[in-house]
Formats: C-alpha cells, sequence, structure tokens
RNA sequence: GUGGGCGUAGCUCAGCUCGGUUAGAGCGCCAGGUUGUGGCCCUGGAGGUCGGGGGUUCAAGUCCCCUCGCUCACCCCA
C-alpha cells in the first residue's frame, strides 16, 4: 500500500468516471441554462451559522458538519449543501428578482461512507428566489425531471407532497406528535429516538414495525389551510399540463424545518435501499429571512451526482464519453517533428497525440493504435529529408500514402471525412 | 456511532481449510520475434515490506491478538 492515500470518504475521479461526471454536469447545465438559470459559484468555506439556521434538527446535524475554527477564529464549515449557501449569497448581494440560479459542486458530510455516499459529494441544484408562484414550482420540479429523461433513466418517480405553512404546518406536527406519543410503544426503538428528535421524520420510516402505526398516522392533507390547499392544486395542475407523471405522497417530509408547501423527491426504481432518493427538493419561504434578509420565497432542488449516476448504471444508461482521437503523430527522429506537427494540426481543429521518450516505431504505433486514433501521421528520417509524412489509416484497410507537409492537412481532410463523419466544426 | 465481508504485482484474483524450498495466474506495462509500421500470435523481462504491529512455532501469506484501511448495511440524511 502507498505511504499516502485520499483521507476516509475522499476519492480521486480518474477516467472514465471523470469525464462522465464532467458530461452529466454539461447536460444539466445546458438544460438549466436554456430555461434562464444563471451559474452561481459560492465558496465551499461557510460561516458555520449559514447553516445553524438550518432549523431544530441543527444539533443532530452539527455532529455530521465538517466544521473547524481558523486561523482567525473563526468557526467555519465546509458547506454540507448548497441551498443555504446560495440563500446566503442572495442575501450579502440583493440581487433582483425572481433570482434564478444553478449550481454544481462539492458538499462535505463527515458521516461514514457507504455506496452512493461519500464525505465529499457533488451536488447539482437549483434555486429561485423570489417568487411564491406555484409556476416556479413546476418549472423547477421540470428540469430535474428533464435531466433524468436526458440521461435515458426510465425507471424514476416523482413523488409530491405539500408540508402546508404556517398554522397548518404547525397543527398537523401537534396532531402528529400527539398520536405518535401515544403509541410510542407500538413503535420501534430507534422510531422512538427519531419521535423525541424530530416527529415528522418518523414517517419516512422504512421499518417493518412502524408500517402500522405510520399507516394510521395523520397525513398532512387533512390540515391544509384553503391557500395551502390551492398552491398545491395549481402545482400538480401544472405538471399535468406538461405532462409529467407524479404520485402524491401525503407521508413524504423534509427533514429541515425550512421547508414549506411544495416538497418533492425523485426517487430511483433500481437502488433498492433505504437510500433511494436520487435528489429532492421544496419551497423553502423562510430560509432567505432566517438568514438575515428581507421575507423572500424560495424553492429549488438538488440532484446527488453520484448517486445518480450509480442509477444510471444500473439502467445501462449514460457511459462515459469515449475520446475520439483523430491523428497520432509518429516520429522516430527523436520527438521534435511530432512536437511541430501536433501543435500545427492541434490548430486546425484535430485532436492530435503523440508518444514521448523516442520509443520505437513498433512502440509508438502500438500507442497510435491504442489511442483510437483514425489515422498515424508517420515521420521517419527518409520523411523528415524530404519534407513529407507518412499518413496511414488505422481503422480502415485503406493503403497508407506519403504526402508532402504543406498539403497534410488536405490529405487529412480527405482521408478523415470519409473515416470520421465530424470533425471539430469550431477550427 | 453499530454490525458483516474483504486487504497478496499497476488492475482482477488464486494460494490460507490442514503452517514447510526461489509466492503464482490472467490482464496491463516494457523489450524482442519483424534492423521503417499497430491489431492476432509466440518468447522474454520489469514489477511484491502478502495493509501495519505484536504473538505462537524449528518454520507464518497461511494460526492467534491488536491496529489501520477498503467495502456493504444500519443510524442519520440538509
Amino acid at each position: 500500500m502507498p505511504e499516502f492515500r485520499t483521507t476516509p470518504g475522499f476519492r480521486d475521479l480518474l477516467p472514465p468516471a471523470s469525464t462522465r461526471q464532467r458530461a452529466f454536469v454539461d447536460v444539466f447545465a445546458g438544460l438549466v441554462e436554456r430555461a434562464g438559470y444563471d451559474l452561481v459559484v459560492p465558496p465551499m468555506l461557510e460561516d458555520i451559522g449559514v447553516f445553524e439556521r438550518l432549523g431544530k434538527a441543527t444539533d443532530v446535524v452539527t455532529k455530521e458538519m465538517y466544521d473547524f475554527v481558523d486561523k482567525g477564529d473563526r468557526h467555519v464549515v465546509m458547506r454540507p449543501e448548497q441551498t443555504a449557501s446560495l440563500c446566503r449569497a442572495f442575501v450579502e448581494h440583493r440581487p433582483p428578482t425572481p433570482w434564478k440560479v444553478w449550481y454544481a459542486g462539492p458538499n462535505f458530510r463527515y458521516d461514514r461512507p457507504q455506496r452512493g455516499r461519500y464525505r465529499q459529494f457533488d451536488q447539482v441544484d437549483v434555486e429561485v428566489l423570489g417568487t411564491d408562484d406555484p409556476e416556479a414550482d413546476v418549472e423547477v420540479i421540470s428540469l430535474g425531471w428533464r435531466l433524468y429523461e436526458h440521461l435515458g433513466l426510465r425507471q424514476v418517480t416523482l413523488a409530491v407532497n405539500s408540508l402546508g405553512a404556517g398554522d397548518d404546518k404547525a397543527r398537523h406536527l401537534e396532531a402528529l406528535t400527539s398520536f405518535l406519543s401515544q403509541h410510542a410503544g407500538d413503535l420501534s426503538t430507534l422510531s422512538r429516538d427519531t419521535l423525541a428528535r424530530n416527529p415528522l421524520r418518523v414517517l419516512d420510516s422504512k421499518r417493518p414495525d412502524d408500517a402500522e402505526i405510520v399507516a394510521a398516522a395523520p397525513t398532512i392533507d387533512q390540515f391544509w389551510s384553503d391557500e395551502s390547499a390551492r398552491h398545491f392544486d395549481a402545482v400538480l395542475a401544472g405538471l399535468r399540463a406538461i405532462r409529467i407523471p407524479f404520485v402524491v405522497q401525503p407521508r413524504l417530509v423534509r427533514g429541515l424545518d425550512y421547508y414549506v408547501r411544495t416538497a418533492f423527491e425523485y426517487v430511483g426504481g433500481t437502488l433498492e435501499s433505504a437510500q433511494n432518493a436520487l435528489g429532492g427538493g421544496g419551497r423553502y419561504d423562510g430560509l432567505v429571512e432566517a438568514l438575515g434578509g428581507p421575507p423572500t420565497p424560495g424553492v429549488g432542488f438538488a440532484l446527488g451526482v453520484d448517486r445518480t449516476l450509480l442509477a444510471c448504471d444500473d439502467e445501462g444508461v449514460f457511459p462515459p464519453p469515449s475520446r475520439s482521437v483523430d491523428v497520432f503523430v509518429v516520429d522516430t527522429t527523436g520527438g521534435r517533428h511530432a512536437t511541430v506537427l501536433a501543435d500545427r494540426l492541434r490548430a486546425s481543429g484535430w485532436h492530435v497525440e503523440r508518444s514521448f521518450d523516442s520509443r520505437s516505431m513498433k512502440s509508438q504505433m502500438k500507442s497510435a493504435d491504442r489511442s483510437g486514433a483514425e489515422v498515424a501521421v508517420i515521420i521517419g528520417a527518409d520523411e523528415a529529408a524530404s519534407g513529407t509524412a507518412v499518413a496511414r489509416p488505422l481503422r480502415t484497410d485503406a493503403d497508407q500514402s506519403t504526402v508532402e507537409l504543406d498539403v497534410l492537412e488536405q490529405h487529412l481532410d480527405s482521408i478523415l471525412t470519409t473515416v470520421a463523419p465530424v470533425r471539430d466544426a469550431s477550427r
């Protein structure tokens, strides 16, 4: 074993996983930017206060944060999520509303790593701040859904609920707490602990022992105010209007206090474990205010990149993009010709590779083959002396030919267009 | 934080049950067969503190203890 390794829960992303992750973010960025969302890049380090406003479940949550005191005696934290950072940025800069933004980047949580969960993990998210129009909820939910469609995932379920707001949310919580307390004896030990900490989350229990009590517990839909019901109906109607299928799930909850009204989750169909949520979000109308800003409604979602890619693996979709090398320059005269020619051909827009260390022609040809290049351009002593190069197709039976260096591009064009249909249009 | 599985070559693993010469295979890498040409094939080569420490023993990759790491699940999930 090497002396130094990544610390627990952290990892190096190497190809092809790294290129696939970037391709994933590219798909996401293209999708949301077409919808008018702008990139905002908040720092990874925040004052811990930003995340202590997330609600009373904070005690538990704090234990899983990467926090420390820096050299200036500031208590800081590697951000555990992006939404609160973006809301902090909103308060700090007060941009015009509605503020439609997206971001993709790493977050940190100090918990035990397992499948699809690392201490540093990437999420992509969108947020809309400054409007409580239910159509904004619909737009946000649709963007997540369309992303899964673009990726080719078919076994994703959209679950939606309304958590209510203000009085109706409070009355439901009261009724739920009282009901669960009365039946605490019938709950699993673990759920009794959860009840003491965060009663809403008991509804999320997947333990068979709890099924009966959870099924009988009062659900939020019995407590909705007219306003909450109207908002939720509008969201559902909007989803129907753009033909996005959903399941209303009255027991869907969110762990943090700031969520109100719309809550939703995208649930994967292939991950059979207790954590099959690929992503989720909802309305957080009180968060900006809690961070010291003006009353500002907000809605957004965050999707776990690792978990979504795992779901892609399970469904056999979204493979990593393959490199397509156009030309491999083989130079047996020391390598300088390869340097010059590679530079020249790259400037013309081709994907060009070469080898180093003056290796044998056989070795360089082998590298050329393995690079996947369409054509090997070979320069040996004879070619160097006569100002020519040999162009040898590697993927067809066509003969190689010797061409003058000043017409090399033309020649490559003629053989590459028949072999490789599209060349980089930006050249 | 709790529990299970696993740590042997760059990678995937065999060897451990029942301790016994220089610790193996496939893939990958390098070179040669072909003194200027990839793929397929053949030959050769480099590459190992058997995760680390301690113990038992004449002898430990193999048995025992501890430890670190990986992994899966639970807990938690913003």
